[in-house]
DNA sequence: TATAGCTCATGCCAAAATGGAATTAGCTGG
DNA sequence: CCAGCTAATTCCATTTTGGCATGAGCTATA
């Protein structure tokens, strides 16, 4: 058996857990796989499996090794392909990362616009707010809102997404309208949790600036969550555009103090630079780049 | 023959333009390799080489299979010692790409003292103030000056050089001193050739901000050659601190109007992200990153 | 606690592949 | 036009490969 096909193997027996299934997935027999494995750690000079009969259980080095040894299949797999002249077609799984408001309302149908023009490509949408996942996880592209950008990868400013200040038409006209900064004081406020707790907000016009310091008792780390409080007249809050836009435009939302700005939100697209990009990758990068920018309440960025 | 040993053939073939040469130096026959690349083909279905019995030329799809070849195997080196446990010993080829004064000035030596910590390691250090070159030519580290970064890479700032203005002692007692902006106009002005040919320069103090018109019939793209310019008292011109910092310090050259500011200079590390960065790249980004801070003339950044 | 049922390792053997020597065939430059 | 390269091909001994049968060990269940 070949390297590449016993690192194939050894990848999958790491996957699976066990010789048995590995081999019978792979159509050879549970012994080839035993040498497979044996052969590879006598090349390597390193136990890569703890294996107690019954049960297999990856070592330190196995691991660190099984990671670099899928990133070698795949760097593989893309290499035959293109020389094949396959890779034209947008082919091979990509797994895309973004928070998971944004994922939600926008990328989920960017998406599956993607799939439909690339049919043979299958993608992996991986929504999470956390703030440790990006790249290192295994994504291929991850859309990052805001300021905080991981190190250590390529960041494309795709867009620039406005902050508003919104509330129901209800909700105002039952608690009283909202003519000025200081009005805001006597609001119930409605934050996204888990970012700063600090209860300020920054407004600016012109060479003017004020800061607020509001007050609510309801936060919710979710942004559909707090999209649908503002609909619901539950308080007032400040938003990015992509997330309220629609509900401005629609007037199931009103736009406040919308004379002032608050600090805009960059829209960012986070990949890993490779010298060898795959052609999926690439295409789904300026697939995506180009469509971001097309969503309501974005402004095009560059 | 394995998969990977073909391909590492396949590539000696593409470097050394023969079969038999790679043969020789793989210590395998020469029909052996013949077989390999004909195997090779019959995988991809793809031709790689045109062989007209006494001469090899390599197709488009050849190249292109040898790029990725290349870093595949690369990778799968970097793999096979990180499992035996060679990597922490930082072995292996790396290349630095830099602007030619930087690398003759400083980078040079700090290669050198690299060298000296990790005595397995391999420095190229590859000098070009092209601009195209980047990352994209194989090199794993580049120093990059200045505002335009290449795209799809990792740009880290490490430090700030702020541009000076100077002259040599002899002269200025020959030409005549320079107390406010406006003498400068009618001094011979030296500069980088290369770059904007707009002969303006703008400097500021406090919230004062002047620009003057420079005149000067003599530029050289070439760090260096500018630097002796200055000190054999040929004009007066601005530079980088890290270029002539050490030499204002001597006495050799005199800093003008040092108490207005240039716009200055900013200097990146930059290199292609990749998931599993070997350990030598990791290394060497951060003892650059570390030393060239403390380059005479630099500011720390971050 | 005994046993059934799973696990992985090993020895053996037939079949397949590999790789080298010798040879053939084809350019190329003096 | 021939000498001296080149790569392709054929053939064959050798090695490698991979499956089968088997053995040994863990685990869960009755």
């Amino acid at each position: 058996m070949d390297i590449i096909e016993r690192m194939r193997v050894f990848s999958r027996v790491v996957e699976l857990g066990s010789f048995s299934a590995a081999a019978r997935e792979s159509r050879v027999s549970q012994p080839t796989v035993s040498k497979s494995i044996a052969s590879l750690e006598k090349q390597l000079g390193v136990r890569l499996l703890d294996r107690s009969t019954s049960r297999v259980v990856i070592t330190g080095e196995g691991k660190r090794f099984y990671e670099r040894t899928r990133y070698i299949l795949e760097e593989y797999v893309d290499a035959v392909a293109e020389a094949r002249g396959q890779s034209l077609r947008v082919s091979g799984k990509l797994r895309i990362s973004a928070p998971v408001g944004f994922g939600e309302l926008w990328l989920n149908r960017l998406c599956v616009d993607f799939l439909r023009l690339y049919p043979e490509a299958e993608v992996e949408l991986l929504l999470t707010d956390r703030y440790i996942d990006l790249i290192e996880e295994g994504a291929d592209i991850a859309v990052r809102l805001g300021d905080y950008l991981p190190p250590n990868v390529v960041a494309r400013k795709i867009a620039t997404s406005p902050r508003v200040l919104v509330a129901s038409p209800a909700y105002l006209s039952r608690e009283g309208s909202i003519e000025r900064p200081s009005d805001l004081t006597s609001h119930r406020y409605l934050r996204f949790a888990g970012l700063s707790a600090d209860p300020v907000i920054f407004l600016s016009r012109d060479a003017q600036a004020v800061s607020v310091v509001v007050a609510g008792n309801y936060s919710v780390n979710n942004s559909l969550a707090l999209r649908q409080c503002f609909v619901d007249g539950i308080g007032v809050g400040s938003a990015p555009a992509w997330l309220v836009g629609d509900l401005v435009d629609s007037g199931q939302l009103v736009q406040l103090l919308s004379d002032w700005d608050m600090p805009s939100q960059d829209v960012h697209l986070v990949y890993v630079s490779r010298r060898l990009q795959p052609e999926r990758v690439k295409t789904c990068i300026s697939f995506l780049s180009e469509h971001i920018k097309r969503i309501h309440g974005l402004q095009i960025s560059d």
